[in-house]
DNA sequence: ATAGTGAGCCTTTTT
DNA sequence: GGCTCACTAT
């Protein structure tokens, strides 16, 4: 509603002085405060450029001000501007410190995640690739089950190939923008007995005759669609005047190409990343992508901002130190105006309990000086290690939050939840029919799912119009039958009632009556409370949206948890996590060779593993702006079993005139000290047992997605060729022998030799 | 159909 | 130690 070019005219009126391009003679005022650098990447908005900002050089600022520069100056309109980021936070600020700058909101523009922007531009154009526009997206655990699923065809041995790891093969692909046609025959012929092309190829099949697809598809088949309708494509490159990717350093190669064919007509794309701080390239990111971006784009304008305003001058020598053993990389030299500040402490410890005791000592006194808890986190490697600290915060009433724990619609109450108000929204989502078809339990167990599974197969039908089928006839057993007929019945109902009842009054009656509050409600597990807790939460944020649709086409893209950020909490969380975040102090605790470097990281891909892990342990340090401490355990309890362990390697490479070594009584702070064991194991054991919570924080599943509107399934009444006939002999897997009594469409009645006469589907039994 | 038991697993995670 | 998964016993 807004239009920002009226709106601020004052300072579009500055800007109305020939050659501002340059160095203006008349500053605008919001470029106040910036150095040359920052200044240059806002006002360089021609051509293609290339922004490396290392760790605190106010990246995020540059790249609000240069938005609000191209729209300020009237260099494009809001719908005219593509702006990638990738988490929908940081969408969130960037499009509120946007509006700060020009004083007013700004609608209308193209600013989301590389996920979601797909997703809007796929809707309009699903036709095209063989969608339809209200298609579901899925999530991880729908898509697990569905390969599952066409797994068993295949015979592919789930002990020796789990799901979860050929999904991750397959994820790889799409990430990188392979469709299943281009597959090379080679390509992990070695997985899998060389049958995961066919179930890739089956895998998308699948998800396009449920209308459905993954978050890799939503690149996947925007690339497709580009490159398969050119005026599609060309119309995109026409409007999009400016591109600007954040964290560049992340895009896997299918965004890359994605952003490729985009940029081709004008030419004006400005991607700002940090090649030290790639730290996702085991989920597809290629950092090759920031590396060759002068190759790509040869006029390319390289702007480095190296003046770090975050950290004291040791914080960000340590991580500089740190950072320089790696290589392969752009290089840059980072640089603080700053004085000040003590050095890193690195703390020797005697086991992961005096790690956590230390820690929280250390924040007692913090505290105790007046330092808010929310400018302290605690960085960890791997998510066991947060128990420990829980633990002693809890112990010591330190007030805590877990960052990075199961967002809402994750939970499992709230995806159940959702799986309903699909069904009722979409019938043939099949996904979701089969995640409640028993939830709460009401007699409907694996024998009635096959069932429905194969008719719905045999029909090519959604199983929600094969439930039905199934119910009129003896398929399967009289309770199953009179309860899944009753389930039907109640979907009717809601259904019918979708436009006449506000969608959040109808949720609430939904999961109401079909008996899924109170399975909760009964349960008595101490975490059932908080689910219906969540349940409530659910339906009253159901009234933000304008219907059920809106709703569930918002909440498997964007959707994330909102914490009230009132209470003065320290953060937990993984290092991974931290990315983009900063607090005065940050504890880096476990700094010890197999956790950190991760030994798995350092099997699995060597040296580059070795260096990500590195760049992890850089980005950890510089999320520090006044101090920074490390620890490392001389033992440390994995999975119960005690290990004694040396300390990372990282501890080593850290400049040791910025560091200043501590240790716990008796232990030598050097490396490579061998600490005694035996006896003291044994110690530790009974230490350790006399603490056990309940770690409140619990890892949860993953979301849901949704179809919408479905169109009616007209029943195909006549569609078997029929060689059923009165009077045949026909052959039943679970009823034997019989004679056809009479046909009525698929539905045939049966005389059978053992189990009497039973009304029976076509597709269950053979001419004998 | 379902509850209960044992075996094997175990880095990071957004969309 | 704790969770998920598959299988078994009721």
């Amino acid at each position: 509603m807004s239009d920002p070019f009226e709106l601020s005219e004052d300072v579009h009126d500055l800007s109305d002085m020939p050659d501002l391009i340059a160095v203006p003679t008349q500053p605008l005022p919001y470029l106040d405060g910036l150095n040359d650098e920052q200044t240059r990447a806002v006002m360089a908005l021609d051509g293609p450029v290339l922004v490396l900002a290392g760790a605190g050089t106010g990246k995020t600022r540059v790249l609000t001000t240069r938005l609000a520069h191209i729209l300020v100056e009237g260099k494009a309109r809001p719908w005219e501007i593509l702006a990638v980021t990738f988490t929908n936070k940081a969408a969130r600020e960037m499009q509120s410190r946007v509006a700060i700058i020009t004083g007013r909101p700004v609608e209308g523009w193209w600013l989301g995640t590389f996920h979601a922007l797909c997703a809007r531009i796929l809707r309009r154009h699903a036709e095209l690739v063989g969608l339809k526009h209200n298609f579901t997206i899925l999530d991880t655990d729908d898509q697990l089950r569905l390969l599952k699923q066409l797994m068993e065809p295949l015979e592919i041995d789930e002990k020796k190939w789990p799901a979860r790891v050929l999904m991750g093969v397959i994820q790889r692909w799409k990430d990188r923008g392979l469709t299943p046609e281009k597959i090379l025959n080679e390509e992990g012929s070695d997985i899998a007995e060389g049958v995961l092309s066919e179930l890739y190829r089956d895998y998308q099949i699948r998800l396009k005759t449920l209308n459905a697809v993954d978050f890799g598809d939503l690149l996947l088949h925007c690339l497709t669609l580009f490159t398969e309708n050119i005026d599609v494509l060309h119309e995109y490159q026409i409007k999009f005047r400016y591109l600007l990717v954040d964290e560049y350093q992340d895009t896997n190669v299918a965004q890359y190409l994605w952003l490729r064919l985009l940029v081709q007509e004008h030419k004006n794309i400005c991607c700002v990343g940090d090649d030290d701080q790639s730290i996702y390239s085991w989920r597809g990111a290629e950092v090759g992508n920031i590396l060759k971006f002068g190759k790509d784009f040869l006029e390319a304008t390289v702007i480095r901002l190296e003046q770090n305003y975050r950290s004291t001058p040791d914080i960000l020598a340590a991580a500089s130190g740190l950072i320089s053993h790696n290589e392969g990389r752009l290089g840059k030299t980072l640089w603080t105006g700053m004085n000040g500040g003590d050095p890193v402490k690195v703390h020797a410890v005697w086991d992961g309990e005096a790690e956590a005791r230390l820690v929280g000592d250390e924040i007692e006194v913090r505290q105790s000086r007046g330092q808010s808890l929310e400018e302290m986190a605690i960085l960890v490697r791997a998510g066991f290690q947060m128990r420990e600290f829980e633990e002693r915060m809890i112990n010591l009433g330190v007030p805590y939050r877990v960052i990075g724990g199961p967002r809402f619609y994750e939970r499992h109450e709230t995806r159940d939840a959702i799986a309903y108000l699909r069904v009722v929204n979409s019938p043939d989502d099949d996904l979701a029919f089969e995640r409640i078809i028993n939830v709460p339990k009401r007699g409907l167990g694996q024998a009635t799912v096959q069932a429905i599974h194969q008719l719905a197969r045999a029909q090519s039908m959604p199983m929600y119009e094969a439930a039905r089928l199934i119910i009129q006839t003896d398929e399967i057993k009289p309770k199953a039958r009179s309860s899944l007929s009753g389930l039907l019945q109640d979907f009717q109902r809601w259904r019918s009632n979708i436009d006449v009842l506000p969608h959040f009054e109808l949720a609430e009656i939904i999961l109401d009556e079909s008996g899924y509050t109170e399975m909760w409600m009964r349960d008595k597990s101490p975490e059932a409370p908080g689910r219906l807790e969540n349940l409530k939460e659910l339906v009253s944020g159901l009234e933000d949206f304008d219907n059920l649709q809106g709703f569930l086409e918002h909440v498997s893209l964007v959707m994330e948890n909102q914490e009230n950020k009132t209470e003065d909490k320290i953060s937990l969380m993984t290092l991974h996590a931290a990315k983009g975040l900063e607090f005065e102090t940050v504890f880096l605790p476990g700094w010890e060779e197999g956790l950190f470097p991760h030994q798995r990281s350092l099997d699995e891909e060597g040296l580059s593993g070795l260096e990500e892990e590195r760049r992890l342990a850089y980005v950890g340090i510089t999320r520090a702006k006044k101090e920074a401490m490390i620890f490392y355990a001389a033992n440390r309890r994995i999975y119960n079993q005690w290990q004694n362990s040396l300390p990372s390697r990282f501890v080593n490479e850290l400049p040791a005139e910025n560091i200043e070594v501590i240790s716990e009584q008796g232990l030598n702070s050097g490396i490579g000290v061998k600490f005694g064991n035996g006896s003291l194991d044994a110690g530790f054991d009974v230490i350790s047992d006399t603490l056990s919570y309940e770690s409140p924080q619990k890892r949860g599943h993953t979301s849901e997605g949704t179809i919408i509107e479905a169109e009616e399934w007209t029943v195909s009444a006549s569609p078997s060729n029929s060689t059923f006939e009165v009077g045949i002999r026909v052959f039943h897997q679970k009823f034997g022998y019989g004679k056809i009594l009479s046909l009525d469409g698929n539905k045939l009645e049966v005389e059978f030799e053992k189990a009497g006469t039973k009304k029976v589907i076509d597709s269950f039994v053979d001419p004998a």
